[in-house]
DNA sequence: TATTTTTATGCAATCGTTGTCGGCAACGTT
DNA sequence: AACGTTGCCGACAACGATTGCATAAAAATA
């Protein structure tokens, strides 16, 4: 059962195709007579439109590309879930890959997005990525491009992030308020947006309640468990160890409260936790998960708007780039309680 | 900056665009110096097959439609990050569509799929699913089709899902050894293959304990967090409530223990908690759940594996369609205690 | 030298759709 | 009667790439 094309309408009735094209669009100069035929005969073939065909002559796919770093972490699912809604309304397709933290295969997804014609990308930036060259490669060939959580200055073009300084800024100084003292934050690369802007939230908090900065205290996990297991221990298994630990990630928090667990350190009594996360159940677990709650849906949201106003935009004229600082959530917990 | 097309090679080497065109395909007929001054050109103007063009002329798009209920939820991301890989190794790309567990949006996604020549569908079917025609209009198309978790015998191909009956006789059998009388069953939509599967392994393994089988125990919950809620709480208000609950998604155990821990029930002395979950989290959750876990990860890779080799099948010979049934795993936690 | 074979290339059709152009009636206008 | 309008429709080219067929020139053979 193949589908039927405008050709078969067009020989069925005996017409010419650019008749039958004409009346399927509705246009003016057909007979309402003829239409009227037209829209029945493609009716009764069950004639759809080939978007395949349509996107040759157009040079436009309908389709817009989505580079995260891994599809399975819930920040990331559910900024998807925000962008396939948007997309979906405006007749647009979602084509997804993952980069898995790796440069070398971010690359080459935006290179596949560049040869599947995408009309735009949605991207947040691997741990790996400090070259932005391919990025670059994309705006030149007129290919739209949106950040959404991880962004670079080097790209100018709409962002739509979390309030990151403000979000760490409060934990912490939510961290300080509850009387600790020794407050280490473990961050995800240092080449990453998120990890440089949480840290200035984080030493804002300690300047304006007078504690000293330790360098130390902040260590960078690029997101292998193993790695952060090590960190983790190292950090524990100091002379002096923290009072407290501030994590950017989902995997980083569960990681650290495994440990902790292991080592039958006690939360919050030796140690408070919390951290930027998006886990559903951080109501639910033991002990129960103070956290910096990041709008992860509406971000996806967002940025798609961003990104598919920009690919329907027809004037050409510069645009006025955003920067959306979406605020985040802190929802307090007994994994911090004083 | 536009992209080069071949013709463009051929315009600047003066030559056809058959030249080109076979030259880049290393055809034998073309004279290798021709050869390497078309790869040389084509290399200078970075071209890039259209790979539109080329969906136009063979028919196929080599790009794979997956439909599932929610994006986010820990199994089906999982499984998407299987899928994606698999495809992503064989030169297809994924397109992700919700149907929100909604059947006119299943039937939608359906359609979108097949107007955009998908070369194949990977499905999980929504809850409120129990008519197929739109899954028969696919293979009357010449468009195959994987189920993947959730599937129906209405359809004839190939099917990768978890042991269900297995996973649940073990679970319950589980409980019953813990010294639970009175296990309550909280299924998804009736409609649904696991569900089915799931109470007749439940039910299976009362019967090897000469548990007498109460119909009232088993409830249907369609996925919507009110009518959860509202379900749990009508089974523990009775006079003579469960001892133990199984819980056969990540969404209703998670509405599970948040309403007994409102209730401040004690888990697991008053009443056990386990579920079928794909949660990361369960470890640290409080108690520690017991779940059984399915390979998500791996029914994925499977379902896409199956769906691209009948794609890439030269003969149409008559297929031998398979249900790969995947082990699950039953990981006993602090929720079902003794 | 005449003929066949080989080599290397171009032409044109194709995929499904739309836009440009042009044409043919049937009118109405002077 | 001659001309201009208007309404309606078809032929053709184009989008980018592939491919069967034709064909020119060069090489091999008779």
């Amino acid at each position: 059962m193949e589908t039927a094309t405008i050709k078969d309408i067009a020989k069925a009735l005996n017409l010419s195709t650019s008749t039958v094209s004409r009346a399927l669009r509705g246009s003016y100069e057909i007979n309402p007579e003829t239409k009227r035929i037209v829209l029945e005969c493609a009716e009764k073939l069950n004639y759809r439109p080939n978007p395949i065909a349509l996107s040759l002559k157009e040079n436009r796919s309908r389709a817009i590309g989505v580079i995260v770093p891994e599809i399975d972490n819930p920040f990331f699912s559910q900024a998807i879930n925000g962008i396939e809604a948007i997309a979906y309304n405006r007749g647009y397709h979602v084509v997804i890959f993952q980069s898995h933290e790796s440069y070398e295969r971010e690359l080459v997804n935006v290179q596949h997005l560049l040869a599947r014609r995408v009309d735009g990308v949605l991207i947040s930036l691997s741990g790996q990525t400090n070259n932005y060259e391919h990025l670059h490669g994309l705006q030149e060939k007129g290919v739209p491009l949106v950040f959404f959580d991880r962004f670079t200055d080097a790209i100018t073009t709409h962002k739509v992030i979390a309030d990151n300084f403000k979000g760490a800024f409060e934990g912490t100084e939510h961290l300080i308020l509850s009387g600790r003292k020794k407050i280490a934050h473990l961050g995800a690369s240092s080449f990453l947006s998120i990890t440089t802007e949480r840290i200035k939230g984080y030493k804002a908090a300690l300047e304006k309640y007078n504690i000293p900065f330790d360098e130390s205290l902040i260590r960078y996990c690029n997101f292998s468990i193993q790695e952060m297991e090590t960190i983790i221990d190292d950090l524990l298994s100091e002379s002096n160890p923290p009072d407290a630990i501030f994590t950017v990630s989902d995997r980083l928090a569960m990681a650290c409260l495994t440990i902790l667990k292991e080592k039958h350190i006690a939360i919050p009594k030796d140690i408070a936790v919390m951290g930027f996360t998006n886990l559903k159940v951080a109501s639910l677990l033991e002990p129960a998960f103070t956290a910096v709650v990041q709008p992860a849906l509406e971000m996806g949201q967002r940025a798609a708007e961003l990104l598919l106003d920009l690919v329907e935009k027809k004037s050409k004229a510069p645009t006025n780039f955003q920067t959306i600082r979406l605020p985040t959530e802190l929802v307090i917990r007994k994994s911090t309680a004083l």
